[in-house]
RNA sequence: CGGGGCGUAGCGCAGUUGGCUAGCGCACCUGCUUUGGGAGCAGGGGGUCGGAGGUUCAAAUCCUCUCGCCCCGACCA
């Protein structure tokens, strides 16, 4: 492609709204432009870095068996009914009403309807395992769409579900995605980790994440230096480097004043302790019903586990008006004591064993101390509830958990009968006995990807794009396109390697020098061709952008060069 | 949904104690010069100040309502 003749328009400041890097590079690079909050359009570079991406998947996914098909964006709310997820899945489902007044949905995902598609399709064993995927726009109203690409309300997804006859064949297909992602990021020159996460929405047994490491990452994941160990921190079960011990002397609990002090910090200060001695009540509702949440003053409550260990579909921190209802008091006096209303006692195992404790008070400005578990509050169940931090110890080893931050580009579930149950998918087995698909589903965040590797690779200049994933492999930059032999020997070069079969960009533009190199850095493609003074000795300047490494290349040797370079991914 | 901030030319911004034809930089168009890291000079096009209503002799500027956008939180594959 001649840059003359394709739509490239950078920019040389960041857009205002643009906050994080990849957003600020797919903005000035000519990727991107907003439409509204969360949606996008693609430019010609943004959509070829796109199909790049999609080629990859595509790749990968059949290799491994899939079949794609393409699912209709628009799913009529009665097969959400069926599954249940028109109620459950809340706000974050766009929902719109046709003339007649009928009732559809956006797809956010596509669980409902390729179940659907499944049971209308597939009668006997003999159809099965099979895996069908897609790539395909999705929809989520999501509550605040931030970051570019990162976090949108309409989004470019590759979304894949497994229908197999057992737990046997299920286990068998989803080991086969995990080991396909491997390939998939791998090819996508990324700095990714599996790790185990919380299913969320989508419901099922159990699930991976595979997470692109960055610094601004959305999500924590815990991992382990000396074992395999890497869990999203909404799951991660780091165990407590410092149990908490029993005293020798049970003593009498005791009210005590603590006249404006509601924080951990303030109250152990206060009553010089330390925030260890303190268990935090925190009130939550859970689908309307008031439920307590135990755990020790230098710790926090993972709502997540909180909110698996309920059950529950809505879980939020209790309102005033609730607290003062259950406790008697205002926001920052509730203690485990004495709850009038409240269905369960939650408390985290740090407070295993733990005596002689201050908690709140249930009065206003008061605290109570020496409270001790099993004496003054019977807990309905102990458990793990805690946000694990670095520091905890691994669960499969035991040694201190390291902490890092992860662009969430991967899922893979484990889905079970969740849905073929619901919505009745069901088969043929040889003796003529019905029995139901044993289902996984696997998403990858196309779109989000494009974030992702920008996010792992830029410098402040531009992006320095994976080879894998660049719009074009190559641009060719003849500094002057007055010099007529310059020139020349770039469009001689542009010709052989477009023949070679390489994506080549020739910049063709009567700019100076100064602006073609600043917008081929911004834009980060992996290798750069001049065409400049040396072109008199027949030699052409080669400068990779992730490396900054130039070496002059005889003008003979150069297409092998580059295709050498391509073949060996650079 | 709670808190905070912002909507003035394609982008980044100034102007906002009401007062002249609404301004600057970048980008864009024309010409001349320049030509290996976002050139210089000269000329030029483009906005009615997010929208609606109101106050006033006079509104980008004050008031009311409304829409949109960004950040933090809540929330979220």
């Amino acid at each position: 492609m001649r840059w003359s003749r394709t739509l490239i328009d950078t920019l040389k400041e960041n857009p205002a709204e643009a906050e994080i890097v990849s957003h600020q590079l797919l903005m000035r690079g000519g990727f991107i432009r907003k439409v509204a909050a969360g949606i996008y359009d693609y430019l010609p570079l943004g959509r070829r870095v796109l199909l790049k991406l999609e080629a990859i998947v595509r790749e990968e996914m059949d290799r491994a068996g899939a079949l794609e098909v393409l699912l209709p964006i628009l799913s009529p709310a009665e097969l959400w009914q069926e599954s249940g997820r028109w109620e459950k899945y809340g706000a974050e489902l766009f929902r719109i009403r046709d003339r007649h007044d009928r009732e559809f949905a956006l797809g956010p995902t596509h669980e409902e309807v390729i179940t659907d598609l499944v049971r209308k399709t597939v009668k006997s064993y003999r159809q099965l395992p099979v895996n069908l995927y897609q790539m395909h726009t999705k929809f989520r109203d999501e509550v605040r769409p931030r970051f570019g690409l990162m976090r949108c309300r309409e989004f470019i997804m590759k979304d894949a579900y497994s229908f197999d006859r057992d737990e046997v064949g299920a286990e068998k297909s989803y080991q086969i995605m995990f080991e396909t992602y491997q390939r998939i990021f791998k090819r996508c020159g990324l700095r990714f980790k599996a790790v185990e996460a919380d299913s969320g929405a989508i419901g099922g047994s159990f699930s991976s994440e595979f997470m692109v490491l960055a610094e601004t990452g959305e999500e924590g994941i815990a991992t382990c230096p000396a074992c395999s160990y890497a869990a999203n921190t909404e799951k991660a079960q780091g165990a407590l480097p410092d149990p908490s011990q029993a005293e020798a002397a049970l003593k009498p609990r005791e009210l005590v004043a603590t006249p404006g002090k509601h924080t951990v910090e303030e109250v152990a200060a206060f009553l010089n302790v330390t925030p260890r001695q303190l268990a935090k009540t925190m009130l939550y509702d859970a689908d309307g019903q008031v439920v307590a949440a135990i755990i020790r003053g230098d710790r926090e409550i993972n709502e997540v586990k909180l909110k698996n260990a309920l059950n529950a579909v809505n879980l939020v921190l209790a309102s005033p008006e609730q607290i003062k209802a259950a406790t008697g008091a205002p926001v920052g006096f509730a203690g485990p004591f004495g709850l009038q209303g409240v269905t369960q006692v939650l408390m985290d195992d740090s407070l295993q064993g733990a005596v002689n404790l201050v908690t709140g008070g249930n009065q206003a400005d008061m605290h109570a101390v020496n409270v001790t578990p099993g004496r003054d509050f019977t807990p309905t169940r102990v458990l793990d509830l805690r946000l694990t931090r670095a520091g905890d110890l691994c669960p499969r080893c035991g040694k201190p958990l390291d902490l890092e931050r992860g662009i969430e580009v991967g899922h893979v579930f484990k889905l079970g009968l969740k849905y073929s149950e619901a919505m009745h998918a069901a088969f043929l087995d040889e003796a003529g006995q019905e029995k139901l698909c044993v289902m996984g589903c696997y998403g990858i965040g196309v779109s989000r990807i494009a974030a992702a590797a920008i996010e792992q690779n830029y410098d402040e200049f531009g992006i320095k794009w994976p080879l894998a994933l660049a719009p074009y492999a190559v641009v060719l930059l003849p500094v002057a396109p007055k010099d007529p032999a310059a020139m020349a020997m770039a469009e001689d070069v542009y010709a052989e390697l477009q023949a070679a079969g390489v994506d080549v960009l020739l910049d063709d533009r009567e700019e100076r020098a100064g602006v073609k190199f600043k917008d081929a850095d911004l834009i980060g493609f992996p290798l750069r061709l001049t065409f400049g003074k040396s072109v008199a000795e027949n030699l052409i300047e080669l400068k990779h952008r992730s490396t900054g490494q130039v070496e002059m290349v005889p003008r003979s040797e150069v297409v092998a060069k580059i295709k050498a370079l391509i073949q060996a991914g650079i």
